[in-house]
RNA sequence: GUCUCAGUAGCUCAGUUGGAUAGAGCAACAGCCUUCUAAGCUGUGGGUCGGGGGUUCGAAUCCCUCCUGGGACGCCA
């Protein structure tokens, strides 16, 4: 509709019109849309006010209701009945694929998220990476492309060497069969512990991983068992926030596809010594990357490049995107410079999605120093409050606990991804517990509430729309704008976009719910209640691809 | 020190990519349940947009500079 009333201006106005000098005005009362004329000012060697009443005098458009000119600006006001009907009926018509689009055409999109390490727990930073990067999956999905989610687990590098060390002069199998990730934790706190009194366990850890990447075979065992016993903790958790993944193909896994990589970048004559070390110089005033260590081992780069590589043979992807942390920006840079070197063209293709860390006292949180909240813990606080909102508020309803964990994982996944991607968090259990206000489960009971008209409405009719009030008209807005804001988000991959907007809808909804009786009024009860249908289909789509359930009751 | 991200109401954050009187939510206060779910609605108060320059008809938004905080900066990931 933007678009009609855009090319209506064009044939008024004496000066090229552009889309974005369209806007929006922040106050309704001004109109649906404004143009404001100071740019014209010095072309036209008029007034702003003058050529604003000039062509506010002379556009008409079928979709155009009334034109003011104020201060220099159009002020247009649509033509809510007919606008509202058409949206209507395009959003019922399209259902659940209304703002899909395919603007991807089928192209591939990796997308490396969540990757927690094994024998540790997961703590709530690998809850961003998950979220947001199951969202940006969604989003993918809606605009054409085809997401490949890959769950880059943490489970080679020296760490590992270090968790071996520890577990060989403190652990006990028995514990571990008990309590894996707890007593796995507990070691390698005690390991950092001590090494601060005797460096010389450094040593001993960075040979442990060495032994390991050659292939030691007691090493191998026991790397082996630590990763069944984390993946099956993580296993729980995934299914707790309801995301899969398409691959878990970790670290590991590129163990034998280094090589081939760190010799093409010898014979090209990338690599170089330095230290011991063999690095791969990049510009001025950009570190080396380090390929390999003193003692031969590889580095996390070295696995990253070759696992880049790896994902380009396999999938052949148009963007290979990351969900991983602000501090790691420079290592994407560094990958990136090194697969252009290498003549890699698609080395452009690589994204690196930076987000926020999640403080504790303005602080990062550490593994090591064993500064870590356990998101399983917030998820159950979580869930339990949601039952008891329950208990309280909807006694009678059927499935609790399902609509409990709907509502009580929803409320922790939206408090993350409603932040824009890049701020950093600061821990604070009792706004994630939070659902009131501009919460996930203030959306989902904008959907229930909702669902609970439309059920005791019955069947839906043939509606004629003879008026649209301004709290049906608000929503008629922000309906007709999600496709927008789902080109937004997936342009910025940023889900906090759609956050934002299904908090907006919900808002509205909530408004028009409180102020206007539907059921008893039948004269405008039919298109009510399709109004109220549309706002079902687009507030439980928004949900969706933030990896939020919509329960129809709660 | 270098690079990078950020600084908007007491708190947590938006701000449609330069437009009209800077908006929400929490918290505070005052109303609203014999009517479609009160996890809600309606209203009130609350601001040197970190400071200072500049560009522009017009700046929270763009440029410069300074201040403050987070993070990264060779053998961790």
């Amino acid at each position: 509709m933007k678009k009609d009333i855009l090319q209506a201006l064009q044939t008024v106005s004496p000066i090229q019109v552009e889309e974005q000098m369209l806007e929006r005005p922040a106050n309704s009362k001004l109109g649906d849309f404004a143009l404001p004329c100071f740019p014209f000012a010095r072309a036209l060697r008029k007034s702003p006010v003058a050529i604003a009443e000039e062509i506010a005098g002379s556009l008409t458009h079928p979709s155009i209701r009334k034109v003011e000119a104020v201060n220099g600006y159009v002020n247009i006001f649509l033509n809510r009945t007919a606008i509202t009907d058409d949206l209507l009926h395009l959003i019922l018509d399209q259902s659940a694929t209304y703002g899909s689009s395919n603007e991807g055409n089928g192209g591939v999109v990796t997308i490396d998220l969540s990757s927690p390490n094994i024998a540790k727990p997961f703590s709530m930073g690998h809850l961003r990476s998950t979220v947001i990067g199951n969202s940006i999956a969604y989003l993918l999905e809606k605009t054409g492309y085809q997401p490949v989610k890959i769950n880059h687990i943490g489970d080679w590098g020296t760490q590992f060497g270090k968790l071996l060390t520890a577990y060989r002069k403190w652990g006990n199998e028995e514990e571990v069969r008990q309590a894996p990730i707890e007593t796995l934790l507990k070691l390698y706190i005690r390991f950092h512990e001590e090494a601060e009194t005797a460096p010389s366990l450094n040593d001993e850890g960075r040979a442990a991983f060495k032994a390991l990447e050659d292939g030691d075979s007691d090493a191998l065992a026991l790397w082996d068992w630590f990763k069944t016993e984390s993946l099956q903790e993580f296993q729980r958790i995934y299914d707790l926030l309801g995301v899969t993944f398409d691959s878990y193909n970790g670290e590991a896994y590129y163990n034998d596809k280094m090589e081939p990589v760190v010799q093409e970048l010898a014979d090209k004559g990338l690599l170089v010594e330095s230290d011991g070390a063999m690095v791969v110089e990049l510009e001025e005033d950009m570190p080396p990357c380090l390929i390999k260590k003193s003692d031969g081992a590889t580095l996390y780069a070295t696995r990253d490049l070759a696992a880049a590589i790896d994902r380009k043979n396999k999938y052949d992807f148009v963007r290979s995107i990351y969900v991983v942390g602000n501090e790691q920006s420079l290592h994407f840079t560094q990958v990136k410079k090194v697969l252009g070197k290498l003549g890699h063209e698609w080395a452009n293709d690589i994204v690196h999605v930076p987000f926020g860390l999640i403080l504790q006292g303005g602080k990062k949180m550490s593994t090591r120093k064993g500064k870590i909240v356990l998101l399983e813990e917030v998820l159950k606080d979580a869930i339990e409050l949601a039952q008891k909102n329950i208990e309280e508020k909807n006694p009678t309803l059927a499935n609790k606990p399902e609509v409990a964990k709907a509502v009580g994982v929803g409320a922790i996944l939206f408090s993350d991804l409603k932040q824009h991607r890049k701020h950093d968090i600061e821990f604070n259990l009792e706004a994630m517990l939070q659902v009131e206000g501009e919460t996930g489960p203030y959306v989902q009971y904008a959907h229930a509430r909702a669902n609970s008209i439309l059920r005791k409405a019955g069947a839906p009719d043939k509606f004629a729309i003879d008026e649209v009030n301004d709290y049906e008209w608000d929503i008629v807005k922000l309906l007709s704008q999600f496709p927008q804001a789902v080109k937004r988000a997936n342009d910025e991959l940023d889900p906090s976009v759609i956050a934002k907007y299904a908090v907006d809808l919900a808002q509205a909804f909530n408004s028009f719910y409180g102020n206007v009786q539907v059921l008893s009024d039948e004269a405008h009860k039919h298109y009510r209640i399709s109004l109220i249908e549309c706002v079902t289909i687009v507030l439980k789509e928004s949900l969706r691809l933030l990896g939020i359930k919509a329960p129809e009751e709660m």
